[in-house]
DNA sequence: GCCCAGCGAGAACGGACGTTTTCTCCAATG
DNA sequence: CATTGGAGAAAACGTCCGTTCTCGCTGGGC
């Protein structure tokens, strides 16, 4: 057996299996629909995945690689500071634009598979890492509470992700960047004393 | 045929459904738990919503009614103002808390149903309703910019909304709350000439 | 040159599911 | 009382789908 050959097989069943899965659903997808696209044996999907399970499970696992590489790549290639708050919207920006962008797939598949908790637990986790990566994000943008800006940046985050989904309007990236900006702002002014008497309610 | 009788068995059929579905997944629950569940036969089932995709449209459609009023009560019971903003979040944070919160209905259907354009259809009416909310709230509110304030709490809203799902995480309505409240008041700072000197960035 | 492991093609199996049908009961109507 | 029709119980039907099996081909290694 030619590993190079095993791998080429491998790519191209999660290939096929992304494109699907990831446009019509898990669920909505047989794996004769897989086998047809890639072109290759009902057997051999068993033989690589063991199951659909297997299937779904290994192409959640490369996408979230790919897309939280992507993100970073993204933040990486701006500069250190603010700028790399406005860099995670204007990627997002960019992947809302794609005509093939159908939401996170980490999100379908949480309502998708609610009673599954291998799932739940995956879309946990890709939701966690893309938490630690606007921390740290929100850490090297010089405000002063850098904790509650990650938070508010996941939010704005999630919530253009579904808006450009459901509501179909990828323009949602830039008013969460905006939004994003007017934390960043808030922040700068009540951060320099000369600017304001009072300070922000608690809640 | 008695009305009342025939109601009180649509109804049955339409909270069994709403259990079930809302839970697992529409594609998760076959029609015979939810005749089960609702204790009526298969029957009747078809012969009061013709078929599986009529049930999963009234429970929709029932349940876009029922948590939209649900949220706009929740609204009109607190003081016209800024105090409306936050019983929006107040509202989802009591949502969250639910042992039955599964997300919401229509971002898992979007996400389940992704190839059906009359399911994706229903959800993106579904937040259309919600945008408009949230826009009266905003323009309620008394800040100066409040289509941006509609627009910024519709992200936030549906940033809790997803937060809360998948991260297992019901303190996302606080959080929310917390990222509208400091909305506010930067609007007041910056609608304040005395409290600052420059102006805000376009972004 | 043989061998065999991997792969493609396709049939086959078993179970699940949406839908229809049959039969019976029951309550309201005339 | 006879009739009518909605509703429950359950079986039946056809289809789809995940999984396995069979067969034939091919190409690299002892």
């Amino acid at each position: 057996m030619s590993p190079t050959l095993d791998n080429d097989v491998s790519q191209r069943l999660l290939d096929a299996a992304e494109r699907l899965f990831y446009e019509r659903g898990v669920q909505a997808v047989g794996v004769d629909a897989v086998v047809s696209e890639a072109g290759v044996a009902t057997k051999t999907l068993y033989a690589h995945f063991g199951s659909k399970d297997g299937l779904i499970e290994a192409y959640l696992r490369r996408r979230d690689r790919r897309w939280l590489t992507w993100l970073r790549d993204a933040v990486d290639a701006a500069a250190p500071g603010p700028a790399r708050v406005f860099a995670v919207f204007d990627a997002l920006g960019q992947w809302f634009a794609r005509p093939d962008y159908n939401g996170c797939a980490f999100i379908n598949i949480a309502g998708e598979l609610a009673a599954s908790p291998t799932a739940r637990s995956i879309a946990r986790d890709h939701k966690a890492a893309l938490r630690a990566l606007l921390a740290d994000v929100a850490a090297g943008s010089g405000v002063t509470d850098h904790t509650t800006l990650g938070d508010r940046l996941m939010l704005l985050v999630e919530g253009a992700i579904i808006t450009a989904h459901v509501e179909h309007d990828s323009a949602a990236a830039q008013r969460a960047r905006s939004a994003a900006a007017a934390l960043l702002e808030l922040d700068r002014l009540v951060s320099n004393p000369a600017l304001h008497s009072g300070t922000l309610p608690a809640n």
